[in-house]
DNA sequence: GAAATAGTTCCGCTTAATGAAACAATAATC
DNA sequence: GATTATTGTTTCATTAAGCGGAACTATTTC
């Protein structure tokens, strides 16, 4: 109504309208509800779907919130409230499998672990909430990064590579081909890269429209997590990967 | 970079860029990750600021995404995402009180049941999912109604309000009344007001910067739930609706 | 307290938003 | 299936607003 103020108090007008009305709205139903002229709405919602903002239902005319804002949300999201939602997840994996389970995140150019679940006859995590994961060392970093953009990839391969154990592979083509592999197989493995002796296995997590965002996985010392068939854990990570995206998108 | 088209794609660019920075960005960061110049970034900052989508981080100059925005994503949300976050919690409610448990949205200027938890014994629920909650006669709307802005009030009072039973108050002022006892109260009750024979409670839940979208409540025959007292009813859906705003925010 | 860095304001230039109106495509009605 | 009503798209002269370099102020660093 008072639009005194930029643009950005119409297109958030839009976003508010369409965003209230879950079943979408059309361009006339838009029209009505934020009293803006015909031509301007028409403009508006063109310019939101072209950044994403909004996404057409089926393939009508009606407009509802696009994924690009579940990304900018998910991605803002407080580690608190994830953390929240994925750890019953977590202890499912943990009691069924008796070894750490974490879930990472992308944050920018880096991955960080989110939330952990330990066992409890296990002293201390291998992965500690806000950890760094290094792309080149961590199941958890290489399954994200995997499906990330190129230049996304090499952005995150410009920085230093440290060299953590005698198995890191810090060459930058290695590392490519390392994301290659995961793009093939579906999931990441990182034996004896990061801590010494420790193995640690990761799936990609998709988010609705907005791509990989997270990573659920496992991790344990290397003698005792051999034990398990790595297409078996592949399988037990995979199922908690679309229920954490169930929960986390709108499945 | 490329910045072709229009001025949301900048808007989005920053918003991505702070997106991606948990900690927030300052404005001269801002400027390196968008490649903005200074003045234009400033501008940009200050637009998206004042229509809530950034706020400040303290009072310092870093800016975070803002309430806004995670109001839109709530009301965007689908039921489903929303169902499987809280529907632990209405389990637990069940367990404890051994009546129907329920949470409400705020859906535009109406309020729709979201999910339901069902006692065992029972074998139909009073309010099934997707159900219209009426403002006049439902706990589950009354709390939510009650601390919404006065326009958003009286553009649901201008809808058509059914006697459902002889205890239904339809009259606008009545319903202004029982609004403003639940915000004394800080809870709602509805005794045979919907469906008769029934009685309900409801709390609002309060999401972080964005207000009350959600409640929270119990339904039942009003001979079964009138066993329990008042305040020990409140206190019980209180803590629920706590946790879901801990759960649905980043408390 | 000097120097460097970060944030804000100014302002002429330019571009893009504006919205009424004409036009086109559907949907509704007879 | 022809007519009417409704909804979506395009156009265009007008106008407002975004633009960003540069000057300026506040803050931090040394």
């Amino acid at each position: 109504m008072s639009s005194a103020k930029g643009i950005l108090f119409r297109y958030a007008a839009v976003l508010d309208a369409i965003a209230s009305s879950p079943n979408g709205l059309s361009l006339t139903e838009t029209m009505h509800a934020t009293g803006l002229p015909r031509g301007t709405v028409h403009r508006l919602l063109a310019s939101l779907h072209d950044v994403g903002y909004l996404a057409t239902l089926d393939n009508r005319k009606i407009y509802v919130l696009g994924p690009r804002l579940a990304k900018l949300l998910h991605l803002g999201a407080s580690p608190k409230s994830v953390d929240a939602a994925v750890k019953p997840l977590l202890d499912g994996l943990v009691e069924r499998l008796g070894e750490t389970a974490f879930v990472a995140r992308l944050s920018g150019d880096r991955v960080e672990s989110l939330a952990t679940s330990v066992p409890n006859r296990e002293g201390q995590a291998h992965v500690h909430p806000g950890r760094d994961m290094p792309i080149h060392a961590a199941a958890s970093a290489k399954a994200i990064f995997a499906f990330q953009e190129p230049s996304l990839i090499e952005r995150a391969l410009k920085r230093k590579r440290i060299r953590y154990t005698d198995d890191t592979r810090v060459d930058a083509r290695q590392v490519r081909d390392d994301l290659e592999a995961v793009r093939r197989k579906g999931y990441a493995v990182c034996s004896n890269e990061l801590d010494p002796g420790v193995l640690s296995y990761a799936v990609p997590v998709n988010v609705a429209g907005a791509g990989v965002l997270y990573s659920v996985g496992v991790v344990g010392l290397s003698a005792r997590l051999e034990r398990y068939e790595e297409a078996q854990l592949a399988l037990e990570l995979r199922a908690a990967a679309d229920s954490i995206s169930a929960r986390l998108s709108g499945g």
